[in-house]
RNA sequence: GGGACCGUGGGGUAGCUUGGUAUCCUUACGGCUUUGGGUGCCGUCGACCUCGGUUCAAAUCCGAGCGGUCCCA
């Protein structure tokens, strides 16, 4: 049963070593490599097709509720940038610059866009011209840049990163602000019925919203080391931007009115999140959503049976390709099952079917699933059925794990010391009373590197604790600590 | 920002202390064999991160760079 030790598959620990770990299994299911340049990867088409996936999910939501696709520019001429103070504050320091085109130096140095607010905006404003051009929402599909000086981690942190970034005008606060949290709850989605991941929705406190935003929303994932990820954020951008790049609009009483906008993104972190929160000491584990394959078919035959065994196991995969499923039928001549077996646990198929005489006698399939080995034999007749009820089997157990360990994971605390103290033992969020001031958050910073990931998206919520826990001054808010990825 | 460790065929490694012919496993490829958890045999291809220094001679010693992992801030 045991598989032997060799250096096929993940020869590191998960539970003992998990950064090793997460390299190791980005590299061995093939999902990326390193690329030549630090703090940049190769994604290979295992790796792509999981963010293809995350793609299709999400593009669809937003085309359902508004959102039509453009492309911009990768650069965005200094001048540009320059424009929203905030922006080129917050992102001065990791942003690439174009200084030359072939030989000649360029009159204006050109940003490799770190995201793209500064050349949206103005044609937003240029393309907005009444009430009646509101709202208008745009959504591109892009990579960026930001020049990291921290460590890079395949997917969590790289210097380009593909993601989406959606840029929306609106007339009134009231109508941005709902859009801001329509996108919040479309990305929370795709965590929890798409990744298998529950998410929980919050605010970042003001010293860490995005630069020029009124408000940064965001969505958590809570990782197996107890340490979170920012799965992806919503921002309402008030009028700072509409101001700065002039997108104003004439309303009903012919007046003219400073638009309202939001910006939103999230990228491929959400494939790190992915591969962290599922994975196992034998690879990776996709969710049926998102898995490259779904289903892998092994025949296990002998000589006698070979041709019966095929011949039914073609009849399967044909059938389940014809309903839409994503299925390779594993017929390598010169690979015995066990070797399938693993590796096809290590590319994270979720779930796979075994057929050999036995079956093929009984007219039966077997069906295991990834995340634990359960084994089930049923009846051929009920293929697409029973393939439906096995992959919804593996997303439930995928699931339930996740939302167990966050369930475990969200404790309260009413001192500072009792946060550093959870959260160097255990992890996870600590939530306790907080004043507001960034300040307090620093002592926690500093024993334990933990920040304040968020705080209720409600703002009027009580705070749990009437005091501070790090000054003990008046609370305004309930603040998450924990650490982060 | 500070510190530690590491870099040898595609993957994993031995060799480095004490300088001299690079080890083994695995993958890939060709063939035979085999198939209910990494099948066996034969054959083939394939490597000392880069640059510089010391030396008759460098994977090995020294320096710098590049890259990776971890810990701390």
């Amino acid at each position: 049963m045991e598989a032997p030790e060799q250096e096929l598959g993940i020869t590191e620990s998960k539970d003992e070593n998990i950064g090793e770990w997460y390299a190791e299994v980005v590299r061995k299911a093939g999902l990326a490599d390193y690329a030549p340049m630090s703090g940049f990867i190769i994604t290979r088409p295992r790796g792509y097709n999981l963010w293809e996936h995350v793609q299709s999910h999400l593009d669809a939501w937003f085309k359902e509720t508004g959102v039509t696709n453009a492309y911009f520019p990768l650069f965005i001429p200094e001048s540009y940038l320059e424009r929203e103070k905030e922006i080129i504050e917050g992102f001065d320091p990791e942003v690439a610059w174009v200084t030359h085109g072939g030989n000649e130096e360029l009159e204006e140095p050109l940003a490799v866009r770190p995201t793209s607010e500064s050349i949206i905006a103005p044609y937003m404003a240029k393309w907005v011209r009444s009430h009646r051009d509101l709202p208008l929402r745009l959504n591109q599909w892009c990579s960026v840049v930001r020049w990291e000086a921290t460590e890079t981690k395949p997917f969590f942190r790289t210097k380009e990163f593909l993601w989406q970034e959606g840029h929306t005008a609106h007339r009134d606060q009231q109508d941005a602000w709902d859009e801001t949290l329509t996108r919040l709850e479309q990305y929370a989605r795709l965590y929890e019925e798409v990744l298998a991941l529950p998410a929980i929705r919050g605010r970042k406190p003001d010293h860490d919203k995005f630069p020029g935003a009124e408000t940064t929303t965001t969505v958590e994932l809570l990782m197996p080391d107890g340490k979170s990820v920012q799965g992806g954020t919503s921002h309402y951008l008030g009028q700072t931007f509409a101001e700065a790049f002039d997108i104003t609009y004439i309303d009903q009483q012919e007046e003219e009115q400073i638009a309202h906008t939001t910006s939103w993104g999230l990228s491929w972190r959400a494939l790190g999140a992915l591969i962290l929160a599922h994975g196992d000491d034998q690879g990776l584990i996709a969710p049926p959503p998102i898995a490259p394959t779904q289903v892998a078919i092994i025949p296990i035959w002998q000589e006698d049976t070979k041709t019966a065994v095929l011949q039914y196991a073609r009849g399967v995969a044909d059938e389940l390709k014809e309903a839409g499923y994503r299925i390779e039928l594993d017929a390598r001549d010169d690979r015995n099952p066990g070797f399938k077996f693993n590796e096809h646990e290590l590319h994270g198929v979720p779930v796979r079917i075994e057929i050999g005489p036995n079956e093929v006698e009984d007219e039966r399939i077997t069906i295991v699933h990834r995340p634990d080995r359960e084994s089930v034999t049923t009846s051929r007749a009920d293929l697409i059925k029973e393939v439906q009820a096995n992959l919804d089997a593996v997303y439930d157990k995928l699931y339930q794990r996740a939302e167990e360990r966050l369930a475990e994971g969200i404790t309260e605390a009413t001192t500072a010391d009792e946060i550093i103290e959870h959260i160097d033992a255990e992890g996870g969020y600590v939530r306790g009373a907080w004043c507001g001031d960034p300040a307090c958050e620093e002592p926690i910073k500093e024993a334990v590197a933990a920040d304040i990931v968020m705080v209720p998206l409600e703002e009027d919520e009580a705070p749990i604790d009437d005091t501070c826990v790090t000054c003990g001054d008046g609370a305004e808010t309930t603040a998450y600590f924990a650490k982060t990825y």
